[in-house]
DNA sequence: TTCAGATTTTAAGGATATCTTAAGAAACTA
DNA sequence: TAGTTTCTTAAGATATCCTTAAAATCTGAA
């Protein structure tokens, strides 16, 4: 899961970065308006934490462009302002919910799990082949027995299932499951498709296909 | 379509090559500011990425020098500077956008798309007959049922299908997909042609039309 | 803290698909 | 028909991927 966080205090992102990243998601900051909307606008995100008050573009003018080109995603504002009407305000330009500095990250991270729930609740499980998987409780079963995946081997499957059908890019699975955007000639997809084949007694283009000079792709059949 | 990198820093330029090349672009890198310029004005590329820092003539030279003599070229600069009036400077020189390191490869894609637009066109779809190509994902269809092509052959389908009633000659073939500028005295185009009416089954005039002495042609029938 | 075990990343040689070259056959043009 | 261009096939060169092992890093318990 990435989450993008626009906040220009370093000493609360990194806070946040920190707790998030132990949570396992995939946390971004920006720390000016602009940027943080050009980041948004990718579409890269699965949730979006907001400053109210930021140099550049404000809070709620991000949230409303991004609520124009992704209406699922949620979108929770970081306020140290606690009047109801800038609270109807932000809510009104589309956010889901709003959380009051100073807070506890407990607090915090129990209302991403809340916005992340419903649009999980439908979409938490995947299937390919034989493989199913299960995001809620982390699981994956080959033929109903399960099979143990370490943290970044569920990322890649994650990716890659979330995507059947399609060719997943190297360069977008590095980005997406390593959070590498520089710099990037190393060979740990490889190695990681290779302990996923494992894991899950795959030959080699059996449900997991290799598209040489592209990527992989999950594929059915 | 062809693309000129012009950064010193091999970790960067080699990541964008081949992620830009994963996206089926022609890509060239000049680590140097003379080379960069010369190669630019060379007149052979669609867009130009330019770092703002880099060992003989700066970025801004580069860009205004490019600019005198091709007005039409979007450049993108790639920046570690964010200081507004660097900037601003920047785009004044006649760049169309910059983006600042760090940056997701997403995000620069998406820039490159949007200058491009204008000249190619939004579309990541094309048809053919029954072959239908989707650039997002990277796959060909024939009747629905997908077909695997390798890198080449997907480039220089590609190049065909965006030229679809055009007819495409065997040196700017060459030129846009496999970056040869000289020596013509190779039939690889004809090699691929083969292999692509083979794996598209195709017969020899149907979809892909030989133009004698000239090249080649994509038409519906 | 320190240590052991697990996970992640790096590195390198071997395996294999793709790319390129080359050459004879076939088709077209004049 | 002669000459040119394109088609087709095969094989060597190249690049990418697979696989393994070891180094580095992380994690949790003593």
């Amino acid at each position: 899961m990435r989450i993008l966080i626009v906040e220009d205090e370093p000493g609360i992102s990194n806070f946040l970065k920190q707790g998030l990243e132990e949570e396992s998601f995939a946390v971004d900051v920006a720390e000016e308006g602009n940027i943080g909307l050009r980041l948004a606008l990718s579409g890269e995100y699965d949730i979006l934490l907001l400053d109210w008050m930021i140099p550049g573009v404000s809070g709620i003018e991000i949230c409303r462009q991004f609520r124009k080109a992704f209406q699922d995603t949620p979108v929770i504002f970081l306020t140290a302002k606690d009047t109801v009407d800038e609270t109807i305000f932000g809510l009104q330009s589309g956010a889901n919910d709003y959380i009051k500095k100073p807070f506890h990250f407990e607090e915090l991270l129990e209302r991403i799990r809340v916005q992340l729930r419903p649009k999980s609740g439908e979409h938490n499980e995947f299937t390919l082949g034989n493989i199913k998987m299960d995001l809620n409780t982390h699981q994956v079963f080959r033929d109903n027995e399960e099979i143990y995946l370490t943290q970044k081997e569920f990322a890649l499957l994650e990716y890659l299932m979330v995507n059947k059908g399609k060719v997943c890019r190297r360069t977008r699975i590095i980005e997406s499951v390593w959070d590498i955007h520089f710099d990037y000639n190393t060979s740990v997809i490889d190695v990681y498709i290779n302990a996923l084949r494992k894991k899950l007694m795959l030959r080699n283009e059996e449900l997991i296909k290799t598209i040489r000079g592209v990527g992989y792709m999950a594929k059915d059949e």
